[in-house]
DNA sequence: TTTCATATGTCAACCCGTTGACATATGAAA
DNA sequence: TTTCATATGTCAACGGGTTGACATATGAAA
């Protein structure tokens, strides 16, 4: 049997309200009885039970982080950031991968609020479910906007977009295709949009290929195969994010051309991992540490009940990267 | 306030103990009971309090994970498999970054003690601190040797090492430098035992160059930069893992070598991410998923109490993936 | 000598849901 | 008519730690 806090009391023969005291720092207790205590709880390997103080303080201290998948190096790396933070903080993290499936998310929504987390941080598309329930619970949005109760910390999609387009643009590129996801209700879709208003403010037409399964190598290289077949004058590539970048690139030297000479290719997000294994890949580079620290600011900020601006947003800042595949 | 299940009693017209036995399907309930149960917790937005459910079953339905880090995509993706697998089981994920910090493990270890854990995973180097507490607690570690109590699931790592030293030798590659993780005291360095044996075998001497902080490109940088500049005449390279090798590949290109003319290169893990960014690298592929599934497989035995099985090791297949870097 | 900060103990209520024991009621089968 | 499966209620203990109220004791300062 694990020990509880009356073993630990009996051996270091004091009553169980000082034991607790000293676990809680609470009252006066001399250090004398401190030590007696700790040694009691060192020698019965004690670890006061957090389920039990949980269920008396109603402060769980713990987070839930939603995210489609920590395979993909972006949210692998924002994880870590926010993990890293919370544990820093006191917090703990239960963690969830939804593969930004609707069913999941609720499984693990509801999950979450069975546990009593304190908090989420959702990194996730849908989740329109979490609307009727937002009530007392603490939530971030990474990204998306998900109601309008909900603070979203995103960096600046927008520039990025434009940052992204208007390169392609200015070396020169006359046939620029989008890679991105696919577009639903409700999301919205700002670096498509920047793309879009640049390509139009000089006259050109957008040419927007959208990959569904995000998560589904295969299905991506099929759909970027059709880029080759429906637009082989295509010179520029702006891909939403580094992964799907990495897969045209590989497509489009298995067709011949060269990058950059034929085809100028620009990512998104710029993580750790990809700058790593690809450094060559231009990439717009999204402050992941940044937006984790900022993600986790606004949620405690919530959890203490100092937060009441609707519709908040917070926007940083994104940076260009130029490597030789433009 | 958060409902509870004497305010879903009352909007039942039921007694607690009726919604307790719906919640839990024990008894006789009529299913009009039940409806008019499940109705009200609808309608209140009730969420069973799994934290006072906990204490008094004594089964938390938590599991620890601890890893050096998600950013990685090694073990981001083992990360995400180990998780979705235990949400498809009903457990839930406390989540750990370590860094192979033996504080920070510590730490953990303490917070996941604390939170009555039913087992946990390691991925991580260190932790020599489970000993002395691994009494009652589950444990399965991935890849390390932590303690004769403790299981091991692994790939075939030495196998691995061999495949991968051997292609170079049948690719002609005279000077076959070792890119490794540090070698720490009580772990097996398979990989690299098989590197020397293969090397020994054809009368040729290890090169072995170790990266001290896994996670810092930084160092990982300056290590690989001693390469060239000790050994210039390297023409193979076996990196025990895929970020070392594209390190290593885009060290090589700045100093003007061609892959795999110049030096032929093989890395080691073969993530989905990596396959995807660098598909040209040649590499051994370790079965993430089903090393996340014989972990879960084993842990899950041990938290029944049918494990008894003193220093079990499993390991799993490897398999080789030649791209063009070879 | 009085007073008070320090130090520790006892006790019971509380957090929320679970469970076993026991009571009661209904309707159908024997 | 008896019996029993079904259905629901009441009640209290339990899980492990926290906390407030109150009692008591000691030693030092006033």
């Amino acid at each position: 049997m694990k020990p509880k806090i009356d073993d630990v009391a009996r051996l270091a023969g004091v009553s169980p309200t000082t034991v607790s005291r000293v676990l809680n720092d609470r009252g006066y207790i001399s250090n004398e009885t401190k030590e007696k205590v700790q040694d009691a709880m060192t020698k019965l390997n004690y670890f006061p039970n957090d389920i039990a103080r949980s269920l008396y303080t109603k402060r769980s201290n713990l987070l839930g982080i939603i995210m489609p998948t920590t395979s993909n190096p972006f949210f692998g790396e924002l994880t870590f950031h926010l993990e890293s933070i919370c544990a820093s903080l006191g917090y703990k993290v239960l963690l969830c991968n939804s593969l930004n499936q609707k069913d999941k998310e609720k499984k693990y929504l509801d999950m979450l609020m069975r546990n009593q987390v304190d908090g989420i941080i959702v990194g996730t598309h849908n989740l329109g479910i979490l609307n009727y329930q937002k009530q007392n619970l603490a939530v971030v949005s990474i990204d998306r906007y998900l109601s309008e109760t909900i603070p979203v910390v995103s960096s600046d999609n927008y520039e990025g977009g434009k940052l992204a387009t208007e390169l392609l643009v200015r070396k020169s590129c006359e046939h620029i295709v989008l890679i991105d996801g696919v577009k639903e209700i409700e999301k919205s879709y700002l670096r498509r949009e920047a793309y879009i208003d640049t390509l139009d403010k000089i006259g050109k037409t957008p040419i927007i290929y959208e990959i569904p399964e995000v998560f589904n190598v295969q299905s991506q290289q099929e759909i970027i195969e059709n880029i080759f077949s429906e637009h082989p004058e295509v010179d520029g590539v702006f891909a939403t994010n580094d992964i799907f970048a990495a897969s045209f690139i590989t497509a489009a030297k298995r067709h011949g051309k060269k990058i950059p000479e034929d085809i100028k290719v620009i990512g998104y997000d710029g993580t750790e991992t990809v700058r790593t294994v690809l450094p060559d890949l231009t990439t717009i580079r999204q402050p992941i540490e940044m937006i984790a620290k900022e993600a986790i600011n606004i949620l405690l900020k919530e959890i203490e009940g100092e937060f009441t601006d609707p519709l908040h947003e917070t926007k940083l800042p994104i940076s260009l990267i130029e490597g030789s595949t433009t």
